[in-house]
DNA sequence: ATGATTTAGTTAGCATAGCTAACTATATTC
DNA sequence: GAATATAGTTAGCTATGCTAACTAAATCAT
């Protein structure tokens, strides 16, 4: 993992740090799937709810974009969260935009499942020294920039 | 974002930050996803190809379990790749088992894939200042050793 | 040695989630 | 007022996840 090409030795370590990101952000997700499942609402759906909750109630359009999906993804995804009473479609002054807004219901099953799901993880966490726990917490503000520059 | 309640002060941190890691874990994925669809590959089929491609042949079941899946969402895994003639079923000396193997054209592709992949994130992480691109690189080790105690 | 059990993998069937293309309805513009 | 642009939805495809039920092979126990 340490053996690095001689030749454009940096640009051969950020393809590596690259691809270590991708591989572990991979897994990272199917591991805290298992969680997520028990909750009976989709990743997708969990994402989409916490962006309402936690952003703020938007159009679908909007939610889209924020989630980096197509509108007709996000259509279906929020037809199931509707159906499952987490989220109200309200019409607006502009009769070809909805406005999304998490329920109350919604507001409060992404809380307890947020916590659930980040439960495994934070103990994962709670199992590295302070030091390596600091720096991590940089880690994941430090991913939360790059993701919005790629 | 430095707002932390008072009490259990530590645990609170650590679901942030467990937190803000499976929302850019989703994110990163999700803008990576574009690119990977260029290679008419999808993007279990991809990470399970890299497996074999780089830790060497193995059954099915351990494919399953280093993927994290279920056997039965691997063996249709591994149908599509075969379909795609990046993969070979061998069989073995347990007739029950079967050897996995990459081809030589997937493990072609699964290169060239994965540098086309990562390169966007190769660049966002070019972004940085050498400071931050050398912490990142120190905490992709680090994320990495977290997936595996999850 | 043969019958029962365990193990590996597949098949069938369901749900979620991604996409594009095509449609509807409403706003905007000319 | 007609043409165009914009927001969402519907339809239909693929990929990926699951559990349940099946087949085939190996192992175990009598």
């Amino acid at each position: 993992m340490t053996v690095v090409k001689p030749k454009s030795e940096g640009h051969s370590e950020l393809l590596e740090t690259a691809d270590r990101l991708h591989s572990a952000a991979i897994h990272l997700l199917r591991r805290l799937r298992v969680g997520d499942r028990e909750s009976g609402i989709g990743p997708a759906q969990l994402s989409a709810l916490s962006v309402l909750v936690f952003g703020g109630p938007r159009s679908l359009g909007e939610l889209a974009d924020a989630e980096q999906v197509r509108p007709p993804t996000m259509s279906r995804i929020v037809s199931g969260l509707e159906r499952a009473g987490l989220v109200k479609r309200e019409a607006t002054e502009d009769g070809r935009r909805v406005r999304l807004r998490a329920t109350p219901k919604g507001t409060k099953i992404l809380w307890e499942g947020r916590k659930r799901r980040v439960e495994s993880l934070a103990n994962a966490l709670g199992l590295l020294g302070e030091t390596d726990r600091g720096r991590l917490a940089e880690l994941a503000e430090l991913l939360r920039e790059i993701v919005r520059k790629i």
